[in-house]
DNA sequence: ACCTGAACACCGTTCAAGT
DNA sequence: ACCTGAACACCGTTCAAGT
């Protein structure tokens, strides 16, 4: 039985490899099978196919993700922290992953993950939200918000969403009030760079600044 | 000139339109050749291979995304109404835009478009939240924030991320507070289903809350 | 039981050939 | 100038055959 799963997880680990070397189209079944060294019907039998293969990368990555946030809580001695400090903890994490595996990270939106594992995962996110102050009947709600965000947030800066809009990438007559009145406007903010690290900082603050008070002097 | 616009148009027009009907997968150069009655070769003069294709089908999305919003701002005469309303109305027309063509909405997130015509949306939006009373130096940032958003929250609910959530397509001992202790104290919240249109709308005015009070009481 | 290799029906793209 | 069709190097998957 868990030599069946420790032959699936060399073949995700080959997957993931590839992945990370060479992106997201060179994950094919015959450059999976040759770096575990078979051939590519052999695979079948562990992961069940193509899209197998790719659910399994969706598994790994969350898999990773919690054991990132593990170590990140360790170091900082906050893993019994306050609430939002876990919170932001795994909201790091998510970035982080999508550094560590920009081209498998793109799964993430596309492949739902409906394993128990995951299930196990969420209902974690959900204690930290209950814990933080969430009303219950706000933290599923809640709860896709914060990870709808974090998941876009990764997943526009690996995918170059972000770094395209950059009109430093000029495109002809950018600072022309006539053409794009509101670039014009903001020609100052948009001529200096964008420090991404900080820039989520400040969004992650945002949003729990919303969740601290927005229950506080109005209810529902 | 235009001839040459309203060939690829033509090519566009046939991508998409297998993409509603079949999916992304199916739409391959010998189908949306097929489908303009030509030879695959010759969609490369027009759209410039598969790369291409693709990109002009983002290209079409935000086109059509740009004349929902006008149609829906138009009927509701909101033309020039409150630059809050302008932008609840984009956010909406994004889902709209997600609905009416679920399979290329995906392409949303992994091709972001540079085109002159897209930059003109940007400034738009830009002038929407300096309208709002959203500061010079925060407005790229809120954009990035609010555009990551509805992306996410619309590509969650195509691509199922959101109904593989659903705790009610079972995992054995959900309701099990030993095993998931959070979705146990939830289990009333979880038990009904979601309106999302409803949380759609509360995520928008939480956000747009948040836009309103952050700027207001503490400078930053 | 587990693996292989030939084969099938595709795919995007190259290229010589047609008009 | 614009289009075609054969061909090439792939792809995921089926299936009969090996041990």
């Amino acid at each position: 039985v868990t030599e069946v799963d420790d032959k699936r997880a060399r073949v995700l680990d080959a997957a993931l490899e590839i992945a990370d070397e060479q992106g997201l189209a060179a994950v094919t079944m015959r450059a999976v099978a040759a770096r575990v060294g078979l051939s590519a019907m052999a695979l079948y039998p562990r992961v069940g196919g193509k899209e197998g293969l790719l659910d399994g990368l969706v598994e790994r990555l969350l898999a990773e993700l919690m054991s990132i946030m593990d170590t990140k809580t360790a170091r900082t001695s906050t893993v019994d922290g306050k609430p939002v400090d876990r919170l932001m903890a795994l909201a790091r994490a998510v970035r982080e992953l999508a550094r560590r595996h920009p081209a498998a990270f793109s799964l993430m939106f596309a492949r739902p993950s409906t394993t128990p594992e995951s299930v196990r995962q969420l209902d974690t996110l959900y204690g930290m939200l209950l814990d933080a102050g969430v009303p219950p009947e706000h933290v599923p709600r809640i709860e896709r918000l914060l990870s709808t965000f974090a998941l876009g947030f990764a997943t526009s800066e690996v995918a170059g969403r972000f770094s395209a809009a950059d009109p430093r990438r000029a495109v002809r007559g950018l600072n022309d009030p006539a053409v794009f009145p509101a670039h014009a406007k903001l020609s100052d903010v948009l001529e200096q760079g964008v420090d991404w690290d900080k820039e989520y900082e400040q969004d992650l603050a945002d949003l729990f600044f919303l969740i601290r008070h927005r229950w506080t002097a109005d209810k529902d």
